[in-house]
Parts: C-alpha cells; sequence; structure tokens
DNA sequence: TTACAATTCAAACGATTGTTTGAGCCATAA
DNA sequence: TTATGGCTCAAACAATCGTTTGAATTGTAA
C-alpha cells in the first residue's frame, strides 16, 4: 500500500466529510484532521478553501469522462453504424454508477459530492461541464441522435437531460430511503445500473 | 395586499437565501434583515435555525402534496379504469412544476430548497418523505402499476424513482446551464412540463 | 556536512456564526 | 388608567470559522 502525500490525504478527508455531512457541514479543522495534518496545510497547499473543493471536483470527473469518451470512442470504432443504442447509454452510464460504487477508492463518496455540487449550483461545476466536457455531452447527444433519426432532435436534448437527471438522482444515493436491506451494494448498483439503462433506453422509443 | 406575519416574512426570506445562496450561505442575520425583522425573533418565532428550515420545508411540502392528492383522487373518481397513465404523471408532475414556476408565491425558490434539502439528506425531509407522504406516493406508485398491469412490480418501482430523479433535477434548475435565453420562465416551463410527462410515460411503455 | 527550499506546525488574527438576555414597546382587557 | 402578555429590539455571549504568520522541521542537492 503506497503512501499518500499530504495534498492526497486532504483531498480524500474533504471528499468524505462532503459526502457525509454535504458542504454545509465543512470546517477546515475537521478536513485536517481527518487527513492527520495541520489546519494551515490546507491553505498552504490549495490557497482556500473554495479552491480545495473545485480540486476534488476536478480530479475525479477527469476520470469520469476519460472513461465514457474511452467507451464511446471503442463503440464507435465499432461495426455497427449508428451505435446500438443500449449500448451508448451504458458507455455514459455505467462509469458513473461503477465510481459509485467504488467504496475503495472513495468514488461512492465522490458521486454524492458532486450531486450535492449540482444542487449548491457551483458555478466552477457548471463551467467544467459546459467548457472543458461539453464535447463529450454532445458527442453522447450526436450517438443517441443518430441511432434515433425519428426522434426530433429537440426531444432528445431533453430526454439525455432527464436522463442525467435521474443518473444523478441514483448516484446520491436520494433514494436510499426506499432501498431495500438485503441486497449489499455491489448487489444492489448492479441492479440499479441494468434498471436505469432499461429505463433510459425505454424513454428514448419512437 | 396583506400584511404578512413577521413569522411569514422570516419564512420566506429564508426560502429566497437558500434558493439564491444554498444552505451553506444561510446566515440568521441575513434572514432577519431582509424579513426586515430583528436578529432575535427568529429565535424567538421558531427556537433555532435547523427548526426554522424544517418549517420552511414542510409547509409548502403540505400544499404540494395535497395538491397531488385532490388530481389523484379526481382521477381515480372518473370513469376510466384503470386511469390514464399519463393522467396519473401528470397529477404527479405538474403540481411541482407549477408551484417551481410561481415566482409570486416563491415556489420557484421553495423547488430550490427542495432539491437541495434532498442533496444535504436532510433527515427531516427523510421522516417526511417517509411517513407523513409515504401513502400517497404509493398510492401514485399503484396507480401506475394498475395501468402497467405487464410489468413487473420492481420494475415499475425503479422506474417511477427514476422520474421522481428527474423532476427534483429539473425542479431545481439543474439544466439552466443548457436552456435557451429565447423562452420566457412560463413557456420554458409550460414545455418542461410537457417534455417530462412524455420522457415518463414512454420510459413507462411495456 | 552545509545550504537552501519545501513542508509542517502551533499560535494567533479578525470576522462571523447561532443563541441568550433583559429592557422596552404596544396592543388588549380589567 | 393600569396591568398583562405577546412581541421587538440592541447588545452581548461564547464558539467556530477561514486565513495568516513565523518559527521549526524535513528533504534535497551541492
Amino acid at each position: 500500500m503506497s503512501v499518500l502525500s499530504t495534498k492526497e490525504r486532504i483531498l480524500n478527508s474533504t471528499e468524505k466529510i462532503i459526502s457525509e455531512k454535504g458542504f454545509t457541514g465543512i470546517s477546515l479543522r475537521t478536513i485536517s484532521a481527518i487527513a492527520k495534518t495541520n489546519l494551515a496545510a490546507v491553505n498552504y497547499h490549495f490557497g482556500n478553501k473554495e479552491n480545495l473543493i473545485e480540486m476534488v471536483l476536478e480530479r475525479r470527473l477527469d476520470n469520469l469522462f476519460e472513461l465514457r469518451v474511452k467507451l464511446l470512442d471503442e463503440l464507435e470504432a465499432g461495426s455497427e453504424n449508428p451505435c446500438n443504442l443500449k449500448q451508448v447509454l451504458q458507455a455514459f452510464i455505467t462509469p458513473a454508477l461503477t465510481m459509485s460504487n467504488d467504496n475503495h477508492q472513495g468514488g461512492k463518496q465522490f458521486m454524492e459530492v458532486l450531486a450535492r455540487a449540482y444542487a449548491e449550483k457551483s458555478d466552477f461545476l457548471h463551467d467544467l461541464l459546459s467548457k472543458r466536457y461539453a464535447d463529450v455531452i454532445k458527442r453522447f447527444a450526436n450517438a443517441i441522435q443518430r441511432s434515433r433519426p425519428n426522434l426530433n432532435k429537440r426531444v432528445v436534448f431533453w430526454r439525455f437531460h432527464f436522463i442525467m437527471g435521474s443518473l444523478i438522482y441514483v448516484m446520491a444515493d436520494f433514494g436510499a430511503s426506499s432501498r431495500s436491506n438485503e441486497l449489499s451494494d455491489s448487489e444492489y448498483f448492479n441492479i440499479c445500473c441494468n434498471e436505469l439503462v432499461d429505463f433510459a433506453y425505454n424513454s428514448l422509443s419512437e
């Protein structure tokens, strides 16, 4: 097991605290305590609190969108043209849910952070999505469009956004209230993933 | 125009501030200032900050679910049996979006508060949904089930939750980034409402 | 080893937070 | 008028916040 740098430990503990207590419950003193470092280390490494939170978002979102792009690339390089819609949706949804199921690497915590950032209308997150990742989102929207040529372009656009809404809802475990206790985490997320893909696929039927 | 009581003014200004700056940005001093009253009035009328926020949620949610129930009652009293699925979905979705479009009465602000409360995993909200409103949600789920007897009960359950996810996403204006500037608020929400109902209806096709 | 930069640390800063206090205001009822 | 109770107010409380400072420590290259 590798030893984590102070910077990494701070990012991890921030992620953990936000996912547990939300943005309201954050304090740099708690963060530094859990990261087993000094209070001033946070400002030393990240400048200020706002920047720290932004770095938490950036670190993971880059991974998430990288993975999505990779899967879409593979699909578009394949023989099917247009791509199989269900696979396109899987390429978008699965990485997010895989991440949120990856407790070991803190992915689950991050997904909750992400959902909270959405709710808080983080300007930084907004910029990230509308600039850095806009192309990826557009690529997915186009791939969906091509496989459903008879659907109005505007309608596809709306539904893709609704699907993203459901995804965020699930990721953040919003519906946890309704979750059965008999399922393990990985079982739950497998079912969830399948159900969500089917749901999305169905919603895009012509 | 009626004169609002101090209590009402405090509730309204709290709603406004949360919707603008999120739960993070709340301060009782700002709240009392906007409510044009004294700082101590908040504690006098609501005991403490947490209780104040809970009262904001409760006041509006009661209205929302009352309206949903009323619409469902009307449908189930009608001639169609089972109820028309699209109308059931409308009875669930429309009140929420009407509220979020009702700027004058602060409904829009509340919907953003609600979405933030979801993200913050408010225990109070959780209890409200799983206790006080659980019956209503179950009634809607059953109504959907009856109109789609061939769909697995578990599948209906999942999809209803996904639909709620999309609804919250839309209510909180999460997708505002992608919103065209040429539409007025009411035009936007009309389209949004129709698209969401169609989306939900489609996702529940057999 | 020495010198220098990077990092960590305890301590303090001023600002802001939720809450409490007790005096004052203002209506209504005796 | 006087007395009472609901309400508002300015002021102060202790606690916590993010940030800064300067000294101590660590790691690295000469």
